[in-house]
DNA sequence: CATTAATAGTTGATATAGTCAACCAACTGC
DNA sequence: GCAGTTGGTTGACTATATCAACTATTAATG
């Protein structure tokens, strides 16, 4: 295992499993991973001139089913879609019940990370951090 | 972000994209994530005697889903079932197929990973190394 | 300005992945 | 030999995702 392969390679299967990649719900949430991951990029864009065609090329979605995953969001009140200048977009914007249930869900997300670092030390903490922004750094040459 | 947990999530965001663990079927092998697996996990297993219910248990999978996919691995002539001392369990071994199989599937994922790290000195390379057992052994207590 | 081509999004049909409950056969303990 | 349990399979179903066809609107070209 001293191949940088076949390390980085183990690494992933753990994370990936660590991470609970493979749920299939997220977060208990009743959302999908895919799902959850779609209400996150809205409340992270910027507020108003988000499209579903950018969904579909940042998350590599096909439109269709962003459509019907966003329809089920409008259904929930989560999200609203105006019209814009061209008429044929409808621009996606988080409604406040949406907000705040990103908000409910982030909350419970951030507390079960917290629980499984819960058994780490400030100093075992600090070494964390720094791993994990050297592999990032190492791994993503374009770091944003 | 300053913070362990705010880094650990940015961290799982980005390894999750790295690794394309999102992309339906695994390295267009014709298998989902799952089901490729699976095929792991049989081929890691001390010969002979690999139990349905051993994979339900390690990997977290539905009984019924689990005993179709074997079927599917059977059908594909990756796998054999014979049956055990007890009548009931059906030990899993890998046919000659099913490991050159898993190998050229390896084989092709080891490529793919060695192409993304392959802008890495040597000495970045160790870096990475170190830094990936740091992190899964802050994250995983019980470490195999 | 009329026609054609492209774009944003939706819808219908279909495939794949995964879940749940019922079930059979074989084993265990009494 | 019977009650309960276990390994595995099957059937019915839901959820997730893909593909192609389609509508409405805009842009491009003559």
């Amino acid at each position: 295992m001293t191949n940088a392969v076949d390390a980085l390679r183990a690494f992933n299967r753990f994370h990936s499993q660590w991470a609970g990649l493979l749920r299939p719900s997220y977060m208990d949430s009743g959302l999908g991973v895919t799902a959850a991951r779609l209400l996150y990029e809205i409340g992270r864009a910027p507020t108003g001139g988000l499209l579903a065609s950018d969904l579909c090329a940042d998350l590599a979605l096909d439109p269709g089913y962003v459509s019907r995953v966003l329809s089920r969001f409008e259904k929930s009140g989560w999200i609203a879609r105006d019209r814009g200048r061209d008429a044929r977009q409808r621009p996606i914007r988080l409604t406040p019940a949406g907000e705040a249930f990103l908000v409910r869900l982030d909350q419970r997300t951030r507390a079960d990370t917290a629980a499984r670092i819960a058994h780490l030390s400030p100093g075992n903490r600090a070494v964390l951090v720094a791993a994990l922004a050297q592999v990032r750094a190492l791994l993503d040459p374009a770091a944003d």
